[in-house]
RNA sequence: CGGGGCAUGGCGCAGUCUGGUAGCGCAACUGCUUUGGGAGCAGUGGGUCGGCGGUUCGAAUCCGUCUGCCCCGACCA
């Protein structure tokens, strides 16, 4: 490709709707343009990337034996009202109706149109397994699009889905997408990790997360390589500490602490650290509200209270009528002494002694608190996210936390849909039995952006070799002025492109400068300069996006080294 | 959906408080000079100042209203 012949427009300057690096570099390298919120025009240069993900991942899932085929992005409503989803989706599901006034949806997700095909086209154990998989626009009305292609509303999804007839099969199909997944990020030279993970909204058992390390990532990852343990926080587990609770050593009192409305304000208040206080929470429950009670200084984890007995899920806080109601106190100063709720007390809180917490009367804190002295001895669960440090489920070393971006998901779906489709096949007696579905997703566009947060610097983009949109840029210098760089440059172009690279030759009337900037910008993994001052001596200079140096190098040697490069 | 902010040429912004000629930088176009790290000079084109309504002799500027976008929270590939 010549670059005269691209249409490519570059930004000196960030957009200001672009917050973070990888969406500031995709506008900057025009490799997108934004249309309305959360809608993405993928211009030449960025589908070029986008095109190198499909592939590999299209080539993975047929490695793995899955099927490829295209679904209609439109589904009718009467399937997602067999599913019950219709109702249960709710504004994440963009809807609409045709001239006839039947309803319609824009698919966010495929499970029913799938378990549709599969009832239809599979009669007997002696077809499965079988894996669907398609390359395929979804459209989720998300509540707020962000992060440019991370958090889009309309975006690309590589989804699969298997049937088996057992839960071995399923297993086995489970697996192999697993392994596939792993190769396919593996392949695309991205760092990463597979953590466990809740399986939510889409129902089933088992499920996993492939994340993408990246400091801006939205999700936090707990993990510990020596336990070969990975997490995210939402479903990462603490369990009670072994240790015994101290003894009392401090009376109860209560004292007046006007104002004091957080555990910051208590903390300084007293001189004390949050890891000696307690905080109550008062969330909405399926019979009147709950109190959830936490050490100070942990978070609520809203995917392990929601599971709980007698809370409402989804989670929500109670209001602060409702706390006062049943407390008679405001949310700044609520307590576990004389606690009127249900209550659940965190495993962390258990150990505690001679702390402080809220008198659930305005203004008023009690400090020396301890169990079985001044509240009976709590029965403690699960209910706070991981912290650095926190032992493993295992025990045997302790969690750090990362930060990562969600580029793949698996689920053990088991027959959620397949039941309330009715998707069955004849087994070796000629029982119809309902199938074991397993479904699987890969998040293409967001991939492209997870890969830029990954792998930039102060200059632009650095592509890994396998995402790049060119292999190759080659940079003339003064070439509308020389005949002799003229001439090697458009030979190695052709060479080159003879040999299967994609070539991008920069044969702009452009100063230099602004071609090394936009080369750096685009983030191509190999550039070549010719200039006069090289070409006196037979030499180009070669130098890869990542190395801060360039070489000197003869024309066969960049030819071997390119070569080289294309075999690893 | 709740809270905050913004809307002025393709992009980044000033001008708005205190009403009176729409401006700067980048980008684009033409010409000349220049050519190894986002060049210089001269010139050119492009904006109903987000929409609608109001106040006023006069509105980018004041008032009302609607829309769009961005940021902070619950959702997710």
């Amino acid at each position: 490709m010549r670059f005269s012949e691209f249409a490519l427009t570059t930004l000196k300057e960030v957009p200001a709707e672009a917050e973070i690096v990888s969406h500031k570099l995709m506008l900057r390298a025009g490799l997108i343009r934004r249309l309305a919120s959360g809608l993405f025009t993928w211009m030449p240069l960025g589908l070029r990337v986008l095109r190198k993900v499909e592939a590999v991942v299209r080539e993975e899932m047929d490695r793995a034996g899955a099927l490829e085929l295209l679904m209609p992005a439109v589904q009718p409503a009467e399937l997602w009202e067999e599913s019950g989803r219709w109702d249960q989706y709710g504004p994440l599901l963009l809807r609409m109706h045709d001239r006839h006034e039947r309803e319609f949806c824009f698919g966010p997700t495929h499970e029913e149109v799938i378990t549709d095909i599969a009832r239809r086209e599979l009669r007997s154990y002696k077809q499965l397994p079988v894996n669907y998989y398609q390359i395929q626009t979804k459209f989720r009305d998300e509540i707020r699009p962000r992060f440019g292609v991370m958090r889009s509303r309309e975006f690309i999804m590589k989804d699969a889905y298997s049937f088996d007839i057992d839960r071995d099969g399923m297993q086995a199909s489970y697996d192999r997408m697993h392994d596939a997944y792993a190769a396919i990020f593996e392949r695309l030279g991205l760092k990463f990790r597979i953590v466990d993970a809740d399986s939510g909204e889409i129902g089933g058992s088992r499920s996993q997360e492939f994340h993408v390390l990246a400091d801006s990532g939205e999700d936090a990852i707990a993990y510990c390589d020596e336990d070969n343990y990975a997490s995210n926080i939402e479903t990462a587990e603490t369990s009670p500490s072994g240790d015994p609770r101290p003894d009392a050593s401090q009376d109860l009192e209560k004292f007046p602490t006007p104002g004091v409305k957080t555990i910051a304000e208590l903390c300084e208040m007293l001189g004390i650290t949050a890891g000696q206080t307690i905080k109550t929470l008062i969330v909405e429950g399926t019979n009147g509200p709950v109190a959830l009670v936490l050490r100070g200084d942990h978070e609520l984890n809203a995917v392990k209270a929601q599971k709980l007995e007698g809370v409402a899920s989804p989670l929500m806080m109670a209001d602060d009528g409702v706390i006062r109601r049943a407390l008679g106190a405001g949310a700044g100063s609520l307590g576990p002494v004389g606690m009127t709720l249900p209550v659940y007390f965190d495993h962390a809180v258990g150990n505690m002694a001679d702390f402080s917490c809220g008198a659930n009367e305005d203004g008023f804190h009690y400090k020396g608190v301890n169990f079985e002295r001044d509240l009976p001895a709590p029965d403690t669960v699960d209910l706070r996210n991981v912290v650095e440090g926190d032992p493993t489920p295992g025990g045997k070393g302790t969690l750090s936390i990362a930060r990562g971006i969600e580029v793949g998901h698996i689920f053990q779906l088991g027959t959620k849909y397949s039941e309330a489709l009715g998707a069955t096949v004849q087994d070796e007696s000629g029982k119809n039995q309902v199938m074991e579905m397993g479904c699987y997703g890969i998040g293409i566009t967001r991939i492209v952006g997870a890969a830029i947060e990954q792998n930039h610097d102060d200059n632009g983009i650095i592509w890994p070799g396998p995402l790049a949109p060119f292999d190759v840029v080659i940079v003339p210098i003064n070439m509308h002025r020389s005949d002799e760089v003229r001439e090697a440059a458009e030979a190695l172009y052709s060479e080159l492109g003879d040999l299967g690279f994609e070539v991008l030759l920069d044969d702009r009337d452009a100063r230099p400068g602004v071609k090394f900037a936009d080369a750096e910008l685009v983030g191509i993994p190999h550039r070549v300069v010719i200039g006069d001052r090289g070409l006196a001596k037979g030499e180009y200079e070669y130098r890869h996006r990542r190395d801060t140096d360039s070489r000197d190098l003869k024309r066969e040697e960049v030819l071997n080294l390119l070569k080289e490069s294309a075999i690893s």
